[in-house]
DNA sequence: CATGAATGAGTCTTCATTCAT
DNA sequence: GATGAATGAAGACTCATTCAT
């Protein structure tokens, strides 16, 4: 195969494995993926993956941390441009199917709900960098409209999650039954449909 | 150890087998799981084991079969017995976070997120059984409330799984985050709020 | 196979198991022994192995614990019944070459040179309770017999050791050489004459 | 790193090779060094080493080649310069201890003992190269001057071996407990004492 | 029925050796 | 000549499954 001798090179290939990890991670779990297996999907051989991760349990965490963060920073940069409240939960709901469908977030969600379990610590490493900062975003939006009267709201913290909790459904959705063509159903008007209930729920229909 | 003579003394013992195993395959997922474990764990040896299942898989089918069917009906008898839809809804948040805290639901949920992938049929068997009648029932309400025009809804369909998402939300983040002390929130104001947002959304204020 | 039941059956098992050790870390070393090998050549396999053993490191700890203790055991009883040094030097140079000829001493040497620096732990605990204890037996004969004034010799523990030393060197030969016919040289006369010498060199002659 | 040009220059790297390996064989064992490890030790990568050596093997039976040779020239010398039985006697256990403490013969007998086994032919060359003709000039030297009825003595052969083992028991014991600060004894005391009680047995005191 | 000893397929990990740069 | 990335054979160890007791 063709040789990393960069140190750019190097970090190109240890995102091509990582990659091919998180993939036979969702597809196996963590205790069923095979080293070679993983190596052997972008081509490389059992050796060549060990010369990038000291063992499988390192390649677990670099996967997660991974492929985590971009994620935030493209949630933060919505929240952060975005007008009032409502404009936020508008943005929220067009980019949710978006990032459900495109596919790397409920696999991640689906090794993190499967295996993370047996690695309490990076469980909590992925709850303080990405869920906390993720769920803080929308808080403090949430918390300044609150102050400003804009909207009728309870405890901004649990409305947070609150918004948040159809795209974790959807994504446990979609790990389960993406084989089962049966039970599929229209992402997109379904958070079309959570953004309308929201801005009702807020008492925001008016402003949007 | 004690011997069972009797049928139901043997359907018993299935049963208690099968606990042990949601146990340990939510603590170390299917795979990681030692059948030795799942026998010792309510004290017995790993022959015995299987003398109730033919095989590790097999016990897997079996913990899904057991532990979702009583909790479907449980929400049944809710929705049919509750009065219109803003008793169900009050139902419904009341009874949730109960469920979440009684454990057994998240355990399922993990377990079937985790592994199912690499057991497809039970996925869908799952769904069949459990989940397309969970939703069928909310459905079902929410289509009764629309035609005598009780609410303003779109696709009841969707709304149901909007009904329900939180509820997979605070398992997933049971599962994830039940070690981790900074994690918790208080999931009875959670699912209140819940409530108190949907009939908002639906238009059902006055009524409540 | 048969199998252990009983306590003693189990631990018959365990000698055998280290017993055949022995033999694969004597003809390959440590390292290069394998835990397949070591079992099937007692007609098990690798699994029956590690009922018994948690670990090749475990299971080299124990060959050496199980095959040391016998023959200081039996050197000390020499010692003990032997009138005199003269009798004390008859017996050992007696006994060596059957000890020597008759293999497990030499193969217990052998591992330990080889495969002891890896071991650090091991080849202490080893002098401690059959170096130091073999020494002090022989020692504490010529420091009898010099304050009786019957030998004329130096520092006693170093006699001690230039007593044994041939013990050494013939074990040593043996292990290296025991495939080379062109080496072989006569047991028998060479402990004899060790004997001769040792006594002269302790101007014991005329008692001898 | 640098490169060797010349043929010397390429001689030398061999012998620099030799030592590290005759090292790591040391404080590893043969199947436990690594030849990284080896090439790395001075200052070189795995891939150099096996421009001068094709293989581990081939490496192993060049350390030995290597380093006995000088120690047999050193001793014949010495046997030849010295006058009578008595002089080489001294000559020896004078010379013994240094060559002891100096480290590279004890390395090399542990090298032998603990892997040659695997190397029968690596083991023969060695006793025919190094060990018989140490023996030789010993045994030499014995015969002479029995027949000039000088010493008293059984066969010169076996006498001659006499001489060595304490050599021997004093390298393996080096090789056993370097690292066990307990175990020290004084090496030129003993062998000190050594020359004094071979030169009793050979009834040679008062020629000493 | 229940037990746990025995088996052997399966997987992680190491490292001698090769070879592109 | 020198380097170190890539390979893959080999071996320790685990554990589902079987079966003698």
């Amino acid at each position: 195969m063709q040789r990393a001798r960069t140190p750019e090179a190097k970090d190109d290939r240890r995102g091509v494995f990582a990659g091919a990890a998180l993939d036979e991670f969702y597809e196996k779990g963590f205790a069923a993926a095979r080293m070679e297996d993983i190596a052997r999907r972008v081509g490389f051989s059992k050796g060549a993956l060990y010369l990038y991760f000291d063992s499988k349990e390192a390649l677990f965490e670099a996967v997660v941390e991974n492929f985590a963060m971009p994620n935030v920073a493209r949630l933060e940069t919505v929240a952060a441009t975005a007008g009032g409240v409502g404009a936020v939960i508008d943005a929220m709901t067009t980019l949710a199917p978006v990032i459900i469908r495109e596919g790397r977030i409920p696999k991640i969600a689906k090794v993190l709900i499967g295996d993370a379990p047996a690695f309490p610590a990076v469980a909590t490493a992925y709850r303080q960098k990405v869920i906390d900062r993720v769920l803080a975003v929308i808080t403090g939006v949430l918390k300044k409209a609150k102050a400003a009267s804009e909207i009728d709201i309870g405890e901004p913290a649990l409305a947070a999650r609150l918004i948040v909790a159809p795209m974790i459904f959807s994504a446990v959705w979609r790990i389960m039954f993406e084989h089962d063509d049966e039970a599929h159903f229209d992402l997109d008007a379904f958070f079309s449909q959570h953004g309308i209930m929201l801005k009702r729920a807020f008492k925001l229909e008016a402003a949007a």
